[in-house]
DNA sequence: CCAATAGTGTCTGTGAGACAGTATGCT
DNA sequence: AGCATACTGTCTCACAGACACTATTGG
């Protein structure tokens, strides 16, 4: 075993410390100018793609445990971060899974783990708690884990196909970023502090994946009262510049608990 | 061990075809005239009320798992029940949990149970997943389990202490309920199939804990076009007689797909 | 007749959506 | 000037909320 495996080795001996059969998997969003991503890992060697994931310790909350997987993915300490969904369908254990024990088992015994105990563990059932994060990508700093080559944000609308049911997973967290849009604080937790109001609105049109009205779109939502006007930015083009916006942290708080509630 | 511990006896004997560590527990909502109610369970010799729940099965789904335990509960089949949260908090394991344990494995011990095996698996951590219910409650035939007294309705304003953190779960399915009013078959769940607009506008005011105005309810909801109109109820009061409508189940299947979208 | 509740009509304010008109930055 | 994009104003329609009015039932 060589010395750079000693994460595996840790995870070995650390089996005893989690509960058998749970896991969580985290759905986390980004916004990159003119997309949603999703940050995803890549495995080593397999032709594999999945969410960042991992398992509760038993003297943890799931909270706890899926802030901290999400941490030593993104190097984000004070994340937003929301249980949606656990998934329990015996659906999950077809050949997509099966395949995906066996992908794993090889990892782990390439890296020198032969022990019955950890590889039966891995391929046991497990029901996965799904949580969504959402983060500015560019404060974050992604690491692969050690089955993994790269860990990357990817285009919400090129996703790759995912081991198991990690698809469905990120079709429902994404169904539930829609319906939840009126009380979660997406602005502040996805985009730059100082952003144009055509950044917001390319923000929402992702979401919603639908155009939304222009001048429609800027008057409902400086009429929110949560905006603060900055300088204007001067891209150099032939045209108006935009004016830059900062959100008002304490108006948005504010209005967030009693949901936004218009519609779009 | 008498011949009416059979269930004991199974349930120890099954035990090994349960997944450890998690559990379901449902918040079946009903609504009797006046006001919402919840089924719940008393306890024999103990006080002690708790919310039904059950474990799941090595083979079956969680959605199959609580289908199954509330088929067991109510004796209905076709009931709407869905997976709304999923508890993982260590916060479950203070000394109320210790407190249930003891009860728990002194209802086991008095019926003969001294298996260590079963004890122990009751005892250790579980995380528990939250389903919740709408079901016509004149239609129910609640039946208590091994452990409990009766299972019966209780007015979601009257609940008595529950055990461990079922009183947090009953609040996070009532909060899920309101929020999801608007794609919810509530009317057809949880009403008689002949009802007049007055029983239908106490649903909603029982739900979002508040009056509505009488004929604006009654304009906006008749102005959806899910509902027949039939004969008038005759009261015998001195005042003039309510129709009494039913659904048109094909509209409202139409409807709840896109949420019916207003505001109450 | 009256009392009580059911059902319908009307008015006002708000806001969404469509789109016209004005402002600005650069070539 | 001309072009492209940003910003503002205006119009219409729909609907929520308040409340007045009519209808019905039985004392």
């Amino acid at each position: 075993m060589l010395k750079t495996d000693q994460p595996v080795i840790d995870f070995v001996n650390e089996i005893k410390d989690y509960l058998p059969g749970n896991s969580i998997d985290c759905v986390v969003f980004g916004f990159d100018a003119q997309q949603l991503k999703v940050l995803l890992l890549e495995w080593k060697d397999e032709e594999a793609w999945c969410l960042p994931g991992g398992f509760i310790k038993i003297s943890e909350s799931m909270d706890d445990a899926a802030h901290r997987i999400l941490h030593q993915r993104t190097s984000l300490n004070s994340i937003f971060l929301n249980q949606f969904f656990t998934f329990g369908s015996t659906a999950r254990y077809g050949p997509k899974f099966k395949d995906h024990i066996k992908k794993t088992q090889k990892v782990l015994q390439n890296k020198g783990v032969s022990d019955k105990k950890t590889l039966g563990w891995i391929a046991s059932r497990f029901i996965t708690t799904g949580y969504f994060a959402l983060v500015d990508l560019r404060k974050t700093h992604p690491q692969p884990d050690f089955f993994s080559e790269t860990c990357q944000w990817i285009a919400i609308d090129k996703l790759p196909e995912l081991i198991i049911d990690h698809n469905h997973i990120v079709t429902k967290a994404l169904e539930h970023l829609r319906v939840q849009l009126n009380y979660l604080p997406i602005g502040i937790s996805l985009l730059p502090s100082k952003f144009t109001m055509q950044d917001l609105q390319r923000l929402y049109e992702a979401i919603l994946q639908k155009p939304l009205e222009r001048s429609n779109f800027q008057r409902k939502m400086l009429k929110l009262g949560i905006f603060i006007r900055l300088e204007k930015q001067m891209t150099g083009a032939a045209n108006k510049a935009p004016y830059l916006y900062s959100f008002d942290t304490e108006k948005y708080n504010q209005l967030l608990e009693k949901g936004i509630g218009f519609t779009y």
